[in-house]
DNA sequence: AATGTTTCGTGATTTATTTCACGATAAAAT
DNA sequence: ATTTTATCGTGAAATAAATCACGAAACATT
């Protein structure tokens, strides 16, 4: 048994990590430190050695034992691994601060994540371009996806337009959308919804840090 | 043993769903609903039915057999279980498209976060104000930290400037970060940090989109 | 070349989280 | 009043995820 890809063992958890791991050796690589091992790396990314060593053993024997991993090629190998995503198009639906962040922030291009359309409702701003990308009206988002072969949505509208920002996206035949809105979404079966709730993450850590209880 | 107050026990998971049920619950009476079952409440907010009785089982006995919950009811329990983080202050370093996008995000006064101070290290935003709240230099953080008593900082910086962003947040005294921008970040051992990623999200959908593995 | 040291890779173990399943309870119906 | 139906609450079971711990492999040192 050489090849490991059975995908069906690894976890969503692992496949973000790697990203992490990605991020962190391409740095490395930068400054031109030649190799690092998986507690140094570890520290660096503030998770435990034993499951860097778990989740790249998924996919393969990139280390060397007694003097860890070569970050060339562990970086080079970790591409490889999530590479797959090379083609990704996302649309955004909302222009406001968060889609607008989303729309400029430059690190996506890099892991093949392409910003392919952006939408909004508001007259004002249709026809505003935003890193390049022209803000269009809904009804024109049918189209745009189609032509565009765009596969994720992220919906970055406020709670109260949710509702039609999704209606919209699967229309359009979107089976995968990203959702910032604070609420929740029902979807036909065959689409997915990973709800991404910034203030949520604001309250429930200052629950625990009011509690003590963060650690 | 009546109380069930055993912090311990509950998870961080069950804390940040409690946060949805509320926001879900308080919909509804708005609506006019008297109760819901744990089943529908479930469907609503794409979780397990049995996962929202045992959530709310941790902290006490809220619905009726045969019945379902009454909303006024279990609305005005959530928020006593959750009103702990009434006095959170938190404070935003990094006033860009994110930065700004939270400040003017008006949600978070309704579960208790207020939103206190903003930093930035651009002297063309410094006095600028957003959402009320104007910019200072990071200078002036360790004096506005210690005066408005803010418990949680923010890091919305590009990544570059991240380090320096939760040095100053630290040499002010706080224990307690929620950070966006995509780097680790190496602290104390008494600081915790929450890492937010929002590329990484994106990144992680569209690997298990490209993969069909989504679900 | 032999010995000591480092560090990987991974099966086994532990811990955490979710889901199941069913007794108990309360409302509704007959 | 009795039966039926709906639904909770929760211990037990299942699943998922993280951590441990150790043999094996490669390097470093003498």
């Amino acid at each position: 048994m050489l090849k490991k890809t059975d995908k069906r063992k690894v976890s969503k958890s692992t496949i973000s990590r790697l990203f992490v791991y990605l991020r962190e050796v391409s740095k490395l690589a930068n400054l031109n430190i030649r190799t690092i091992s998986s507690a140094e790396l570890a520290e660096r990314v503030n998770l435990g050695a034993a499951q860097i060593r778990k989740d790249l053993g998924y996919f393969g024997h990139f280390g060397v034992s007694g003097s860890g991993y070569d970050i060339k090629e562990l970086e080079r190998a970790l591409k490889r691994i999530l590479e797959k995503n090379k083609n990704c198009r996302v649309a955004i639906v909302g222009c406001g601060n968060l889609g607008t962040a989303l729309i400029s922030y430059g690190g996506f291009q890099k892991q093949g994540v392409e910003i392919a359309a952006a939408f909004d409702t508001d007259p004002k701003k249709i026809g505003k371009k935003y890193g390049g990308i022209p803000v269009q009206p809904l009804d024109k988002m049918p189209g745009a996806i189609k032509a565009k072969k765009i596969t994720i949505g992220i919906i970055t509208v406020p709670a109260q337009n949710a509702r039609e920002a999704v209606d919209c996206l699967v229309d359009s035949g979107i089976k995968c959308i990203l959702n910032f809105a604070p609420v929740g979404l029902m979807v036909p079966e065959d689409v997915t919804v990973k709800d991404v709730d910034l203030s949520r993450e604001i309250e429930t850590l200052s629950y625990f840090v009011d509690n003590n209880v963060v650690g």
